[in-house]
DNA sequence: CAATTGCTTGACCGTTTGGTCAAAATGAAC
DNA sequence: GTTCATTTTGACCAAACGGTCAAGCAATTG
């Protein structure tokens, strides 16, 4: 499975598109399907025939409004990245460092409760080498990092934080939000009845916000 | 350690057990190339030819020593799962709770970076539901994680850990440790050239270790 | 050496699946 | 109601893949 990323941005370009309202609720419909069963089984393991049947459609009328499995799966993970890193280029340089933070880690934290599919998607896509956002990674990620790493630095420098590396607090900031979609299963398994209880996505968001940010306390 | 799997079954049945040399090396050299194939393809999109490939033989061949490619799955899920998890198991109760836990860190971060493949084998069965180590996940890990719940509670108790609650600190570690395994390719990504130099590794460590242990430090 | 057993593979089969196509159904416009 | 474009689908194809089988090859044994 090798793909060059086409990072279709082309709003502008193929704007000669009336966009019928069948055709905007079909194309909803088929990419909302499709989250989920990319999310559940994987590029390689999800079917256009499920993704057509959860969509209510059959197959041929699906690959009318995509042409491809791929499309299908592109789109998706385009459409689902802005929102994932909104949060993050959300972080405010003017802002008081643990309450950036803190609200920040908050968010991540709601949308793994609250869209575990969209994080299994980039997990997936990630685990098996990125062959679709590999270039974005390494442009518009990188960059955005790049600008947030200086500003945590900027914040270690004025004695706001403590000494950390900026790229390490953010994959574990990464890593623990997210492990709460990714790793659901386990979790559950894991943490047994208390896992389902009300209240368990609050009790996690003040264990992990209690342990990074007294982590990253000056001292 | 005892790990029994669900579905390993005749393991005492079959009690006659010759596995001549070059049965050994075969199956060795088919659970080696199982584990890179399953780890970058899941278990979908890996395929038994390139398995059979990879370890210098022909499909047929593979299926002589596994009768089909479930077998060769769960085989190579079991054998990783003991090596996985030992380092928890050897968390010890009497130990001093901030050197018991810097132990258990730095050996997951270091087989993280020794055997990534391994992490990412679990997390390609975790996100697709644990449809086999599931069973194993509520019965065997759960008594494992339910036993240093307890242990981490009473080092609360004690006053030598902040009070946090040990379901979410363990999340926590093995969420932070096997990002670097399992999202390499993003951290490579957005890291750029540091994340190729050596030292990379001990950089992500001290940074690691400083946040975690400082997180739960009592206060 | 002969013979029994263990190891290896080319050829093959049935199923799944991504994708096509022509034709039918539906809707829009007049 | 007629016409034209849009939407929908049953039937079909080719490729990929998991798994089988019978026959060939190697090794061990007596």
């Amino acid at each position: 499975m090798k793909i060059d990323m086409p990072q279709s941005k082309n709003k502008a370009v193929k704007e000669a598109k009336p966009l019928s309202r069948i055709q905007e609720a079909n194309r909803k419909a088929i990419l909302d399907a499709a989250v989920d069963v990319f999310a559940v089984s994987g590029f390689r393991g999800a079917t256009i025939d499920e993704i057509a049947s959860r969509a209510g459609m059959s197959k041929p009328n699906l690959l009318y409004y995509f042409k491809s499995k791929q499309q299908i799966y592109q789109q998706v993970l385009e459409q689902t990245l802005e929102d994932w890193l909104a949060p993050f280029a959300a972080i405010d340089p003017e802002g008081d460092p643990i309450e950036e933070l803190r609200r920040y880690i908050t968010a991540k934290l709601e949308m793994s409760a609250k869209r575990p599919e969209a994080s299994k998607l980039f997990a997936n896509e990630i685990i098996h080498g990125a062959p679709v956002i590999g270039t974005f990674l390494q442009t518009t990620l990188k960059d955005l990092v790049d600008e947030k790493t200086k500003v945590i630095r900027h914040w270690v420098g004025q004695g706001k934080l403590a000494p950390i590396d900026p790229y390490h607090l953010i994959f574990l900031i990464w890593a623990t939000t997210q492990h709460y979609a990714d790793f659901d299963v386990q979790i559950r398994a894991v943490a047994g009845t208390q896992a389902g209880r009300p209240g368990f996505a609050e009790q996690a968001a003040q264990a992990v916000l209690s342990i990074i940010l007294n982590g990253i306390r000056p001292r």
